[in-house]
RNA sequence: CGGGAUGUAGCGCAGCUUGGUAGCGCACUUCGCUUGGGACGAAGGGGUCGCACGUUCGAAUCGUGUCAUCCCGACCA
């Protein structure tokens, strides 16, 4: 390709609506343009990166014996009503109707159409086990895009789905795409770390998450790991606490004066306590339904696994409006931070549930909120058999139904494995792994017929990885201030000529005799025959990020050109003729 | 969804307070000059100032509404 003709537009500053690396120099180095809030356009250059990891994907997949084929991107809601998730899936399924008035959607994922195409094609435990993929593009409706390539609402995605008779079949296939999937961000120069995580919408019991670690603050995920191999994402993470003091200071019960203590540090202040001695109560909106965590207070609530802990779909926290209006609606007139559980019944006719994480039950003699404004109860304990002698009910609290692990991990805590102190990183996740057993199968009457003549669901388990991602996650990896510098395996063309002046004939003959010689050795290589200063050439080469540049100028007069690596920096004065061997011998070395 | 901010040429921005013929840098076109890390000079082309309504003799500028984009998310951060 001739620089001059290749369809690229280099910027010379950063656009001013990107947050994150990677969304920035893809961006500024002509890679992609915005559309819409979340959706881009793909130009050439990422066209031909998406392409290369896509064949990665394809190629280890189909080595561990997936299938590829193609479903359709718009999909009828029926489907989507035989597995629930029609109702259950919430506003990132971005539903429309057709002028005929049938309600479709645009696929997030593929669960549901596979489990027919399944079901209308797999009768027999003979035919079984299968693995089926396609590589595609996907839409979710998020909430918030963002980061660009990251987070965007259109985005290209692998999606595998294996059925199997037994969860033997299922457990060695989940072991094969755990071997896939390293091999496949290794190739493309990824490190990745696989960790436990929650299933979250799609189901199932058994995840992981594949993550690459980046120093960079795209990373939306805090991976908590240990140097035992523990390592989990934060919505599934566990960990023990260290020691410190959760008993308060106040041996009775009493409601004293707090006045303007609306946060739990404003509450240290002036009782002169530690917020290890205070149970809070935050306020969520599960599906509509109000349900108030308690935790401790210097602790902060894991949304997910509150919400696995009550059971639902989706989970916020309450507004300010609604927290007023459960207190009218209880007969209470407190604002937040002064909200506790007692006396709280029903919000909209619906009751109230509590649910306490683990970590509160050994707390003794407790700072907690009493539902009056610039008031605090201080020596309150839990309701409970030990505590059964009290002839009033002032100080006790009864302890919820509901007691489970809802709490944030944070470094420093204890590994669930080995005791010693979790470490954190930000992660950002390429590729997840889910058994799903029977959730899809069994609701859509998805069967086989076994050797014993009996119908069975398929045993199912669904395997992603974000095409898409992975690129926008190696440029998080794998850039400096001058620009991308992409690994090998991945970049748009292995390597630029640039011959310093377009007017000396002999530098252009020589660069044309090299750029003609690697592409005849199946290098894909670039020449930037612009008429330009060769500043503009080297920065544009180093913002679009050629693993690979061979520079020929001056030097030609003493037979030399030179050979630069991008990602390391090193520079080599050789010959013309040499190029071509060391970035062939470098293709060679990625197969 | 709630809160905040921003919409002026392809990109980055000024102008708005105090209404009066729409500007700057980069990019683009032509000419000259220059050629190892985003040169320089000269001359050009390109914008109904997000959209709608209103106030006014007159609106990029003031008001109302609307759309879009970006940032933030009750305790804690």
């Amino acid at each position: 390709m001739r620089m001059s003709k290749l369809f690229v537009q280099t910027l010379r500053e950063f656009p001013s609506d990107a947050e994150v690396i990677s969304h920035k120099l893809l961006v500024r180095a002509g890679y992609i343009r915005k559309l819409s809030m979340g959706i881009y356009n793909f130009l050439p250059l990422m066209w031909r990166v998406l392409k290369k990891v896509e064949n990665i994907v394809r190629e280890e997949m189909d080595n561990a014996g997936a299938q590829e084929l193609l479903m359709p991107f718009v999909q009828p809601k029926e489907l989507w009503e035989e597995s629930g998730r029609w109702g259950a899936y919430g506003g990132e399924l971005m539903r429309l109707t057709d002028r005929h008035g049938r309600e479709m959607c645009l696929g997030p994922t593929h669960e549901e159409i596979i489990t027919a195409i399944a079901r209308d094609g797999l009768k027999s435990y003979k035919q079984l086990p299968v693995n089926l993929y396609q590589i595609q593009s996907k839409f979710r409706d998020e909430r918030r895009p963002r980061f660009g390539l990251l987070r965007g609402r259109e985005f290209i995605m692998k999606d595998a789905y294996s059925f199997d008779t037994t969860q033997e079949g299922l457990d060695k296939e989940y072991k094969n795409m755990w071997n896939a999937y390293t091999k496949i961000f290794k190739r493309c120069g990824l490190d990745t770390k696989a960790v436990q995580s929650d299933s979250g919408a799609i189901g199932g019991s058994v995840s992981h998450e594949f993550m690459v670690i980046t120093d960079t603050d795209a990373g939306e995920n805090d991976v908590f790991y240990c140097d035992c191999g523990y390592a989990a994402n934060s919505n599934h993470a566990i960990s023990d606490l260290p020691m410190a003091n959760i008993k308060g200071e106040w041996s009775t019960p009493q409601i004293i004066d707090t006045p303007d203590t609306h946060s739990i540090e404003e509450l240290c202040d002036f009782l002169k306590i530690e917020p290890t001695v205070i149970v809070k109560s935050l306020v969520y909106i599960v599906d509509k339904n109000p349900v108030i965590a308690l935790i401790r207070a210097d602790k902060n609530v894991e949304e997910t696994k509150l919400l696995n802990a009550v059971g639902g779909n989706e989970i916020r926290i309450a507004v300010a409006a609604e927290i007023e209006d459960i207190m009218v609606q209880n007969g209470f007139d407190a604002e937040k931070g002064f909200i506790g559980p007692k006396g709280l019944k029903e919000y909209n006719g619906v009751p109230v549930k509590f649910v306490a994480d683990k970590t509160v039950i050994d707390m003794k003699n407790f700072v907690i909120g009493v539902n009056q404004k610039d008031k605090h109860g201080v020596g309150y304990n839990w309701e409970c058999k030990c505590n059964s002698g009290g002839s009033d009910s002032t100080g006790l609290i009864e302890l919820p139904e509901t007691v489970a692990d809802i709490r944030l991990v944070e470094a420093g805590e204890l590994c669930p494995e080995c005791g010693k102190p979790l470490k954190v990183t930000r992660g950002i996740e390429v590729g997840n792994i889910f058994q799903l057993g029977t959730k899809y199968s069994a609701p859509m009457n998805a069967v086989y017929t076994d050797i014993d003549g009996t119908t069975k669901p398929y045993i199912m388990g669904c395997y992603g990885i974000g095409i898409s991602r992975t690129a926008a996650a190696a440029v998080e990896a794998h850039h400096d201030e001058n620009g991308i510098k992409w690994p090998l395996a991945i970049a748009p063309y292995h390597a630029i000529v640039i011959p310093v002046s377009t007017k000396d004939e002999l530098q252009m003959k020589v660069a044309e005799d090299i750029y003609k010689t690697l592409v005849k050795h199946g290098v894909e290589a670039v020449i930037d025959d612009r008429d330009e200063r060769a500043g503009v050439k080297f920065k544009d080469a180093d913002l679009i990020g050629f693993p690979y540049r061979i520079t020929v100028g001056k030097g030609i007069t003493e037979g030399l050109v030179e050979f630069k690596t991008r990602e390391t920096g090193e520079i080599l004065n050789i010959k013309p003729e040499d190029a071509a061997e060391i970035v062939v011998t470098a293709i060679t070395k990625l197969k």
